[in-house]
DNA sequence: TTGCAATCTCTACACATGTAGTGATTATTC
DNA sequence: GAATAATCACTACATGTGTAGAGATTGCAA
């Protein structure tokens, strides 16, 4: 039984997968392909490589229950998310948090509202930081 | 030509050449190599092979001054670093901006100077939308 | 019980990436 | 000009990822 991972790298068809699984597990991959279908149009066999390959890495986890395969996500999506937070960090700005930021900040537009959200987020890291 | 793209995905490796290739274009593949002698060991024809396959993305160009071949980047940092943050948001957060910073900041160690800092370009920011 | 529908398993292929060896070519120096 | 150093080109192999077909198995329904 592989560990489940702290260090995914999740590619852009891993993301898709994770995503429904974590919105409707535990569930079967014809589910998720359904599911995936809109967007990726994948055969179900795509769907299935992909999600056996996932529980080869520790992020899914996989039970049988008669002819059936479940799926279970083995890493929170916030760990997932922190993970490729992290990588970008690290990668591309050699984990100076400020020029991400910045980058951040400049590349997407940014409503006011969410302006005067990340604000109240600032101020309240700095309350727990004084602690 | 390959036009160079605006939708570049770099790998970690891949991010390694061009940090060289940025602080000292023009510049030649053993000069490169030996540059990341201390973090990866590569091999001269590794880091030869990544820098070619570069170029085969536009990622990079290549001129040849007689015998020895000077490589370019041709895509600046930023556009990669823009890159490399908008799929993370895209992959990770669905384009939300708000969870994003938020899991930056909750991952990251933050200290009160860059708290400090963050509040300024969110000043700034609020102006320029203003406008 | 026979057949269709759902599901699974196995295998495969192309392209990307990490990694490097080997032999050829060019330039330099004695 | 012959030996040496620097550089290059070509090829290769393993692993990861995107993608899927074909055939086997199971379960329900008539």
């Amino acid at each position: 039984m592989k560990p489940s991972k702290q260090n995914v790298a999740l590619s852009p068809g891993q993301w898709a997968i994770m995503k429904v699984v974590w919105e409707s597990q535990p569930c079967a991959a014809p589910a998720v392909q359904e599911a995936l279908q809109p967007t990726r149009n994948w055969a179900y066999s795509t769907v299935r490589t992909l999600m056996d390959r996932l529980v080869a890495q520790g992020v899914l986890t996989a039970e049988k229950v008669r002819h059936l395969t479940l799926y279970r996500a083995a890493i929170t999506p916030e760990q997932a998310q922190r993970s490729e937070v992290l990588q970008a960090l690290k990668n591309a700005f050699n984990g100076a948090l400020t020029p991400m930021l910045q980058c951040l900040l400049k590349t997407s537009d940014v409503t006011p509202e969410e302006l005067a959200e990340l604000e109240k987020l600032i101020r309240e890291k700095r309350r727990e930081t004084k602690l």
